[in-house]
DNA sequence: ACAGCTCAAAAGTATGACGATTTGGTTTCC
DNA sequence: GGAAACCAAATCGTCATACTTTTGAGCTGT
């Protein structure tokens, strides 16, 4: 998942510090400086730039360098640029943009669920719910997060929909950081769960408007609730 | 937007290779080999690789080589992945893909910017909308286009959603992808035109559920439409 | 003030050397 | 004969260095 070696050590401290907003849009660094800055060699330096310039969160340039580009330019969908704005300064601009997402995405891939998801996903789906059920009931937030990830994930991919099934892993991404940063009731709350358990039971039986009504439910209301967290 | 000098030819080599299934999954490629086929040095294939590599199309490993990743893991997301699926082999299911995403995506956004754009915003709308029925008419496929992607943008960006937004260009990709390949009507139909008044009127009204339902509609039927296109 | 020229700074490319790691075969020891 | 330990080759990873190309800024002369 990660990216390897030196160039990939270099991108963890360059990423956030760009993506937090900690080396801001506009600024200019040069290669020579980061070889020594980090003390590696200029192979490094340059592959690190690569990637960074593939996220089009910089630019480089004969005679002037590696200007970090307006946030507009940025590819906001690379998993690793949402992890680096959901671990800085940019969290709750980052949350919110991702709560609208859910809103317009997971309606739909449960829908398309209801229609696509194989034997086994609906299955998978049915006891994810029950597990969550259980966790939840046990006031066990580690275990259910996990469920809970497990379950808007194999929604997306029972979609059957590539696109869809590649948000599964910011979605997790989006939970997590919303139990880290205490931006959750600490016993989910009883309503979500039952919600849950209609999403499955609505794609196992196939009715893809029951399963879409339900899902949009569960993440308009988490959006509203953050929305209320965030002020 | 491009990626820049030599690693960027690579990349137009190699890329839509993979995309395309040409070169296919678990494939694996020398770093010397290309050198010799590119006739570029090892610098040169390192940078193109590492760029290929932050899309997850392959990884690279000691002893073993550059190999080609599962499409499962791809970033589907990106913009140059998205651009080199749909100039190659993956074209249709690349369009069915963003197909889906349309229908998810733009309705929630034209909801979006019926409350959030900007004066500026919606006075553009307009006058696309108007530009749009003009171009229609007068069966100039490609000045609609133009107008059609502007749009569509427009709306996106209106939104006030960051992520919305930037799927202004891959919407523009897949309008452009299906004007190239006659997966259109040679003259814009008369009632998605006027869909298209009704999106802007309503968002200039502020009236995000029948900004909403209008974009729905539009979305939804170039999906259908797309369907039966593709078989 | 303006146009053009010159120069130097920075990234881009090429190459040779060495290090690190993984794989797969080979040897060795029961 | 089989299993474990070992070794060697293949390939990427990193470094150092030299040369090339682009381009911005300042200088120069009108």
């Amino acid at each position: 998942m990660e990216i390897q070696g030196l160039p990939g050590r270099l991108l963890d401290e360059l990423g956030p510090a760009i993506a937090s907003g900690e080396i801001p849009e506009g600024a200019v660094l040069r290669g020579e400086e980061l070889e020594e800055r980090f003390g590696v060699s200029r192979t490094v330096v340059r592959e690190a730039v690569r990637i960074l310039e593939g996220m089009r969160l910089v630019a480089s340039r004969r005679r002037v360098g590696i200007t970090v580009q307006p946030r507009s330019l940025w590819d906001v969908f690379d998993p690793l640029v949402i992890r680096w704005r959901l671990a800085g300064a940019d969290r709750s601009a980052q949350l919110r943009s991702l709560g609208s997402l859910r809103v317009a995405v997971e309606p739909a891939a449960a829908a398309l669920a209801a229609v696509h998801a194989s034997d086994d996903d609906r299955r998978e789906l049915g006891s994810l719910a029950v597990e969550l059920t259980v966790s939840a009931r046990a006031a066990d937030l580690t275990t259910f997060l996990r469920h809970d990830i497990d379950f808007h994930a194999t929604v997306l991919r029972a979609s059957g929909n590539e696109m869809f099934a590649h948000l599964g892993d910011t979605v997790g991404a989006v939970l997590t950081g919303r139990t880290e940063y205490h931006l959750m009731p600490h016993q989910p709350e009883p309503y979500a769960i039952r919600l849950h358990r209609e999403v499955a039971d609505a794609i196992c039986a196939g009715d893809a408007a029951q399963a879409e009504q339900a899902m949009r439910t569960i993440v308009a209301g988490a959006l509203e609730e953050l929305n209320q967290q965030l002020g």
